[in-house]
DNA sequence: GGTTTGAAACTTTTT
DNA sequence: GTTTCAAACC
């Protein structure tokens, strides 16, 4: 039996159709890794295409890797030889080759929003820019989009023409670039705009690459945005062996230039296009699934499918509101615990989904106490943190010596005795002559204006090339374990021995393993090359599945995974969908676009789902109040359990207006349902401490400890707790929440 | 030049 | 509730 036939007679017909425009069109859960994967090996196997001319494109790495991963399980030999990777490896991949054709040194770095925030200040600050009034975001925004729109600096200040503002920021934008382009650095848009213009402007390199891709498949076609499409109509044009595949119904980043127009006027850009529909859903249970059709058939504007299932019904879903946020993390704590226990669950099989990231604290910190093991993702980067950010621009300033952001945040790190003084002497001085930063450093003794401090620059300078001499003879780790020895960077976080200094010095050892790891694994491994790596890696790729814990994550991370076991939180009108998407000027658009991410988070369960929301959550430290998600509403009632949104009785001291009835919500103007109180709910209760001086307790973070002194702080207490491990702390108890033991 | 402190902004989502 | 940033102080 041929592998081809455990594929429906739909799937098969996206794994044959080899030749020509192909799209796609996969709901969620309906096995389109499972096609593409095949569509490749049927490639090799069947139509002895070589692997060498296949390029397939996602978005993330994990996506990449996992593609990768099955391929060769089904293919064996060869697979290696096929380009199976992420938009932005992929353009980098083809700059690294071919960047000096645009003025680029082929060793440029890649700047990461913080580095693109820091520019920004620079540049705000040359060209007299109150940032008071004009923020950097905001003009890096609007640079964002224009560069997903392919517009060049030139033809967004030719389109600023007698618009005060838009001339300002044009004026940004040419600079910016210019400053990219001196520290021989690209920001993420650059790698796919960039890439687009070699194809463009380049015969050469363009028949090159449309020679070697004979067929290209692109997953998540539904995010692309007009330079991705662009790049991939440029690879693929000639052959148009092209097959995108994608749900517009998980079209959820709009936000950051995704054109949705793509996936739906598919047809439109290749009348000769072939169209697939899978609709057979293999993931979810019957009301699942009938809950995720229920809400998403709210939008208009997308294309007409219905996902079916053979699964059974399954369990209903669980819905309640509690009355605090604090109660619904709890829940989920319980839920999961309880579900364990019972041998139902591993924790693995749990993710907890939200639509901010600033939900995780809560039900991390309930998850925390109810031990469960559990991994958020997304927040704070590991490669964000400052201590790898600051070894970081070692590596890049012995490797780039362009990159001036680099040389400014290790200059005085660790101490050195140069401030902001001499450094804006330097930096005026390389800007006046137009030369970089390290270079002004490599002749400090022509700065006319610097003092004392050039003599402590010169060992700064020296050092560098010290590394460099390093890095000529010896690999990556070695450099890297040698920066940290000749800075002391170590050193100085050890003696400071703080808990924070502690956690640093790990994450140090991380990367110094991340680095030996890069090594093994790449046959020539070298400095350009982890860097590159470092910068494209995102938090959802080091997700493990297998891994026994329960997962935290937005909705958007979420895309893509399934789950047995899922719980939806924050179900509420105003944070999802959010207060900013009621309230924009296209108001319909936006809540169609939440609506498609709610779709998301619902499709990923595949066996029971929780949804969950909260009357009562603080949001910036401000007591909110929220009614139902709509959405919630949306999923026919027959498939739900638990409390439906019929109110509850409420405690009148606290709600001063009418509770609105189950029809009456409906009618209810948004505004009247999503309203703010301030200092409401944040009384404490005073008499309430269960613990005295000399008891035992117990602190989410710094563990048990002995109450030295309680004082009356007038609104609060202020406890003063000798900790164990972590030492004398001062802390209210209301914030604090010890435990007696 | 470095440290401390207080105010202000922040939060919608990210390759 | 947390983080960031500037001013004031050392």
């Amino acid at each position: 039996m041929s592998i081809y036939e455990t594929l429906n007679p739909e799937q098969q017909k996206g794994v044959f159709t080899t030749e020509g425009p192909v799209l796609i069109l996969a709901g969620a859960g309906s096995g389109k890794t499972r096609v593409l994967t095949h569509r490749v090996a049927y490639l090799i196997q069947q139509k002895g295409v070589a692997p060498y001319n296949i390029m397939a494109i996602t978005f993330t790495n994990k996506a990449a890797g996992e593609m990768r991963e099955r391929i060769d399980d089904m293919i064996g030999f060869g697979a290696e030889r096929i380009w199976v990777s992420t938009f932005h490896s992929s353009c980098v991949r083809i700059l690294r080759q071919f960047a000096d054709r645009l003025g680029y040194d082929n060793r440029f770095t890649i700047y990461d929003s913080d580095d693109q925030k820091s520019l920004m200040k620079d540049i705000c600050k040359r060209l007299e820019i109150d940032t008071k009034i004009h923020k950097e975001k905001a003009f890096l925004s609007v640079i964002s989009s224009a560069k997903d729109e392919l517009i060049s600096p030139e033809e967004f200040a030719q389109s600023a023409v007698g618009d005060f503002d838009k001339t300002r920021q044009a004026e940004v934008y040419r600079e910016y670039q210019a400053r990219l382009k001196a520290n021989n650095a690209m920001d993420f848009d650059d790698l796919i705009m960039k890439t687009v213009e070699l194809l463009k402007y380049d015969t050469e390199v363009r028949n090159y690459y449309q020679e070697r891709f004979h067929y290209i498949m692109v997953d998540e076609y539904q995010d692309t945005n007009t330079a991705q499409f662009e790049l991939v109509r440029l690879l693929a044009s000639g052959r148009e062996n092209l097959c995108v595949v994608g749900d517009d119904d998980q079209s959820i980043y709009k936000f950051r230039g995704a054109n949705i127009y793509n996936i739906l006027n598919f047809e439109k850009h290749y009348p000769n296009a072939t169209v697939i529909k899978l609709e057979q859903n293999y993931r979810s249970t019957g009301n699942i699934l009938n809950a995720a059709n229920g809400v998403i058939a709210n939008n208009v504007g997308r294309k007409a499918k219905r996902l079916w299932t053979q699964a059974d019904e399954g369990e209903k879903i669980y819905f309640e509101q509690f009355e605090s946020a604090y109660e619904e993390a709890d829940y989920i704590a319980k839920d999961i615990a309880k579900r364990v226990r019972k041998g139902e669950y591993a924790y693995g099989d749990c993710a907890v989904l939200y639509r901010t990231n600033a939900q995780s604290r809560l039900l991390e910190e309930r998850l925390l106490l109810s031990g469960i093991p559990y991994k958020i993702v997304g927040g704070v980067n590991f490669y964000g943190r400052k201590e790898i950010k600051d070894l970081l621009s070692y590596l890049k300033v012995v490797d780039n010596a362009q990159d001036d952001l680099a040389v400014q945040r290790i200059i005085n790190v660790p101490k050195r005795g140069i401030g902001a003084t001499s450094m804006s002497k330097a930096a005026d001085y390389a800007y006046m002559n137009g030369m970089q930063l390290f270079e002004a450093l490599e002749q400090v003794e022509n700065i006319p204006t610097m003092g004392r401090a050039a003599a402590k620059i010169i060992p700064f300078v020296e050092l560098i090339y010290q590394f460099r001499r390093v890095a000529a003879n010896e690999g990556v780790s070695a450099l890297l374990q040698h920066i940290i020895d000749a800075t002391g960077y170590v050193e100085e976080l050890r003696v400071e021995g703080t808990d924070e200094a502690k956690a640093r010095i790990e994450n140090i050892d991380e990367l110094l393993s991340k680095v030996v790891t890069y090594e093994q694994e790449n046959e020539e491994p070298t400095l350009s090359g982890f860097l590159e790596e470092v910068a494209l890696v995102a938090d959802i790729d080091s997700l493990d599945e297998n891994a026994s814990y329960v997962v935290l994550m937005t909705l958007h991370s979420a895309k893509g995974l399934e789950f047995p076991n899922v719980y939806l939180a924050g179900m509420e009108d105003g944070l999802f969908p959010s207060y900013m998407s009621i309230t924009a000027d296209n108001s319909d658009e936006e809540i169609e676009e939440e609506r498609r991410l709610c779709y998301v988070g619902i499709t990923r369960a595949k066996e029971h789902l929780s949804i969950t929301g909260a009357r009562m959550r603080m949001v910036r430290g401000e007591t909110q109040y929220h009614g139902i998600s709509r959405f919630v509403k949306e999923i026919p009632e027959e498939l739900l359990q638990g409390s439906t949104w019929e109110p509850k009785p409420r405690d009148e001291r606290m709600f001063s207006n009418p509770a609105p009835t189950k029809t009456s919500m409906k009618a209810t103007p948004l505004a009247a349902q999503t309203y703010q109180a301030k200092n409401f709910g944040t009384k404490i209760q005073k008499n309430s401490l269960d613990y005295g001086e000399g008891d035992r307790v117990k602190h989410i973070k710094f563990g048990e400890g002995t109450v030295v002194q309680i004082n009356d702080g007038g609104r609060d207490f202020e406890v003063t707790v000798e900790f164990d491990t972590a030492g004398r702390k001062k802390m209210f108890a209301s914030f604090a929440k010890l435990q007696k033991v």
